[in-house]
DNA sequence: AAAGATTGAAGGGTCAATCTTT
DNA sequence: AAAGATTGACCCTTCAATCTTT
């Protein structure tokens, strides 16, 4: 598929989800604002859980950003009552993260505002055009994960 | 296409979308990395051109950034050589924004890099699902860039 | 030695205020 | 008054170094 006269520059298939990324983020944040809360505050309170607790290194793993932010995100958001350190009884080292009664509350909320926020952009597209990039956009997303390890960069990665 | 059994919930779709960004601009900071650019600072390279200049806002609206932040960016970009301010004859206030012979050889070498590795990365698709995808995105795009404006947002807009 | 987590220093980006020009 | 651009203060995130536990 790479040099066919047919196919599409894969720069410009970039731009496009790119700027796909940047317009929804945008939107995104003027959600988020209301509750003074990051993105990646955001993605940590949606990967929470009540009962079982996460370990910081989990989730950091998941949102791809550095343990050390994890731990300042997890800080403040202790701060602010909506999650608990809790020790892990198994191993002395980990602690799991886990969402307070008022965290859970605030989630619930936000995630409302944010999914009716989602609902009416995204209707652009018809059921059948979203159900397609639905299909499509898995497919990529399970690929670009199976590739994370593979090294297929120049230079070497930059997460720790 | 809202509450249809059928269909995908928008925060699934976002979700799916969401980590596409997060793993394509991973592959993209390895690459940068070696350049010492993020990725604005590659946004900008890519809008400008060694002939006709740009002005700072219009580069801070293309790339959805505060005004001040563009500022910095040509800042650093001035002092490695790459860019160069350029009074505009017709408005004193504005400056318009120039590639310098090096900074041009050096986006054509980053630009190279960057392609061929995003040419490897969405190699994941076949070329069908490849312009299939490209024509809903573009869809999906140009119906997200003509909502900007229309505040359907909760709230005020974070831009100034 | 390796993994989970935390801290200090530093860079990137934004907001609000300011200056100049229109 | 409004638009283009810049500066200072502040927040978010990362890197490198460190501590504890495995």
């Amino acid at each position: 598929m790479s040099s066919d006269l047919l196919s599409i520059p894969a720069y410009e298939q970039y731009r496009i989800i790119h700027d796909i990324y940047v317009l929804l983020d945008d939107g995104d944040q003027r959600v988020l604002n209301n509750f003074r809360l990051t993105a990646l505050q955001y993605g940590v309170l949606n990967l929470l859980d009540a009962d079982e607790g996460q370990r910081l290194t989990t989730l950091s793993d998941q949102l791809l950003c550095a343990r050390s932010t994890i731990t300042r995100i997890i800080d403040q958001l202790e701060r602010d009552g909506l999650v608990r350190r809790v020790g892990d009884a198994e191993d002395r080292r980990a602690q799991r993260v886990v969402l307070t009664p008022k965290g859970e509350a605030q989630r619930t909320q936000v995630r409302t505002l944010h999914e009716d926020s989602l609902e009416r952009r995204l209707s652009i597209l018809s059921l059948d055009e979203y159900q397609q990039l639905h299909w499509l956009l898995t497919k990529l997303r399970d690929g670009l994960r199976a590739q994370l390890d593979s090294d297929c960069y120049k230079g070497g990665s930059s997460r720790s």
